[in-house]
RNA sequence: GCCCACGUAGCUCAGUGGAUAGAGCAUCGGUUUCCUAAACCGCAGGCCGCAGGUUCAAUUCCUGCCGUGGGUACCA
């Protein structure tokens, strides 16, 4: 219906110049009373022409041309407020269209042709996934379904660095637990690796060889077997809530192809950098920053910046028309030194799109776990799958704001779970099929003939609201704001429900009946359309 | 100190500058001879952190303050 109007109000325009100037904005008020949509552009144009906005309603509405067909009532309201209320038998079409595009309602071919690049994840292998990951991974990948829908060609990312200190301490940590498997008493350093899951990685390598060498050279050894076993656990880890990824990137690589050094010496070039204390400092108080950086340490080890930036220069270089980075806010402020970066060095910066997510707290037995991968303290992504499922833990990862903190109550998500708003909306979903297994039994089928007879106040409500089910997936994809995708449906959902208690399909008399199989059919395409851009699964029973 | 995000009902949180600020949970009460009660209906619950400003209109935009979290390294 929104695009009906746009439509109209297109060629209203070159009758009343004055529209052009502003932004149509059609909302959908929040009382019923108030119409379907309604125009504020009345009032927006008041100041501009210096005139009443009622009075401009007026010359709006009186050169609105009026298709009886599909608009009921126009209504200037309010300060000046133009309501429009549709034809319940116009509204009513959008059951056809659903039926018909079924399980490709909702797509779109906006971004056609369009590739894109989600990085995500791109935890370094050092511990499993915890928690925070999780709600990394979850956003990441639904960011990258919502890609999909608008029609873009999305690839999946993880980029790591298996090299460095980090690594190397992981990998005396390995060796040490091993000498201990050996019966040898070493006393565990505190700031190395102190997690289980390294004693049991320990215990598998000392099944397989008990005569490992166990010097100092041998750490390099100890640290391909840990991430070896690590990184075959993250990938199952993410398999279980249904994430699989196209590209893992290997920091090293980059040191490999020479990008590293490509980077330093166009940075060089440009004279962007300069050599002080032995150190390479990037000149970012010339780009809009703050204070300069160092990109490479006294000891000649790059820090962080530098290969995030030749990172950044290889998405480029690929061909991808948006590159989506999400990660903590923990990381937020490394960004803006490799944006800066890559547009000093000639590349549109525009298209990299930065999402930060806030922190996962998580409460267990009502108290704040903190979470550490060093320490031994911290709740895996698995236990989590594995106490609440795939399906809650997406949901919950994806149901709020992604700026917001999110408090993970592992308790309340386990103890509760029969009332949370995933069983809401797959419920929803269950229910439907069951109504069509039973009309199926009573040979009934489902029939757009009669459609103008669904008339009851939780018809039409049902219908106004499969009626912004695009309109909420645009804001959801151009915002990069998935969970409004997770309020609609569960207002979408309720809509259902009761339509529900008010409505019986079984014993309405053969046309009713058949119009409202039709109407439930559509139902069930949106939620299950998007219970998929989710992630999550329709079951058909429950 | 400085930078970023957040602050909405008892709790967890929705809310593209618009009309009477919403939902779930929790509390209390009601609905099943009938397609799944994992549902529906009702009661109650609010200085939208505080103070200014912009606007015809501010929970929404701007500034300051307070609170929470994160960041502020030759750690990533």
């Amino acid at each position: 219906m929104k695009e009906y109007l746009e439509n109209s109000f297109d060629k209203l325009a070159s009758k009343l110049p004055y529209l052009k100037e502003i932004e149509l904005t059609f909302s959908v008020p929040n009382i019923a009373s108030h119409g379907d949509l309604a125009l504020n552009a009345a009032m927006l144009l008041a100041k501009k022409l210096k005139r009443n906005p009622r009075e401009i309603a007026q010359e709006i509405v009186d050169n609105f041309e009026v298709d009886k067909n599909i608009i009921d009532k126009i209504e200037i309201a309010g300060p000046g407020f133009i309501n429009f209320l549709f034809k319940p038998e116009f509204l009513a079409n959008i059951i056809n269209r659903i039926n018909e595009e079924d399980e490709s309602f909702g797509k779109s071919d906006r971004f056609k042709g369009k590739k894109a690049l989600v990085e995500f994840v791109s935890a370094n292998p050092t511990g499993p996934l915890t928690v925070g990951h999780g709600r990394n991974a979850v956003i990441g990948d639904t960011v990258a379904n919502l890609l999909e829908w608008a029609g873009y060609d999305v690839e999946r990312e993880y980029y790591f660095n298996n090299a460095g200190r980090q690594m190397r301490v992981l990998g005396d940590s390995l060796r040490l637990r091993y000498l201990q498997l050996k019966g040898e008493d070493i006393d565990f350093p505190e700031d190395y690796y102190q997690g289980q899951y390294l004693i049991d990685i320990a215990k598998k390598l000392y099944a397989e060889n008990k005569s490992v060498d166990t010097g100092q050279s041998s750490i390099e050894f100890f640290k391909d077997f840990a991430e070896k076993e690590i990184f075959t656990e993250i990938q199952n880890t993410l398999k279980g809530i249904g994430i699989r990824f196209d590209n893992y990137f290997n920091e090293h690589t980059l040191y490999e192809d020479k990008k590293i050094d490509d980077v330093l010496n166009r940075l060089k070039e440009s004279n962007l950098s300069y050599e002080k204390d032995n150190a390479i400092w990037f000149r970012l108080s010339e780009l809009e920053q703050e204070n300069d950086k160092v990109i490479v340490k006294s000891t000649g080890e790059p820090t962080y910046r530098l290969p995030d930036i030749a990172y950044h220069l290889t998405k480029f270089e690929r061909g991808y028309d948006i590159i989506v980075d999400l990660f903590g806010s923990d990381h937020a402020a490394t960004y803006p030194d490799v944006l800066a970066g890559v547009k000093a060095l000639g590349y549109d910066e525009q298209k990299v799109k930065v999402l930060i997510h806030q922190f996962v707290t998580v409460l267990e037995n009502g108290e704040v776990v903190k979470m550490s991968t060093r320490k031994a303290n911290f709740i895996t992504l698995d236990e989590l799958i594995e106490k609440v499922g795939s399906d809650v833990v997406r949901y919950f990862f994806i149901m709020r704001n992604i700026s917001s903190h999110l408090n993970f109550d592992i308790d309340l998500a386990r103890k509760q779970s029969d009332e949370n708003p995933v069983f809401y909306l797959q419920y929803a979903h269950a229910r439907i099929c069951s109504i069509l297994r039973m009309t199926e039994e009573e040979g009934l089928k489902s029939s757009f003939q009669n459609l103008e007879l669904l008339t009851h106040p939780s018809e039409q409500n049902l219908i106004k609201k499969m009626h912004q089910f695009k309109d909420e997936l645009n804001v959801a994809i151009d915002q990069y704001e998935p969970q409004r995708l997770a309020n609609y449906l569960e207002e979408l959902a309720a809509a259902f429900h009761k339509f529900y208690t008010d409505c019986r399909i079984i014993g309405s008399g053969k046309e009713l009946a058949e119009a409202r199989i039709a109407l439930v059919k559509a139902v069930k395409i949106v939620i299950k359309n998007g219970l998929t851009i989710l992630g999550l699964t329709a079951p058909e029973r429950m």
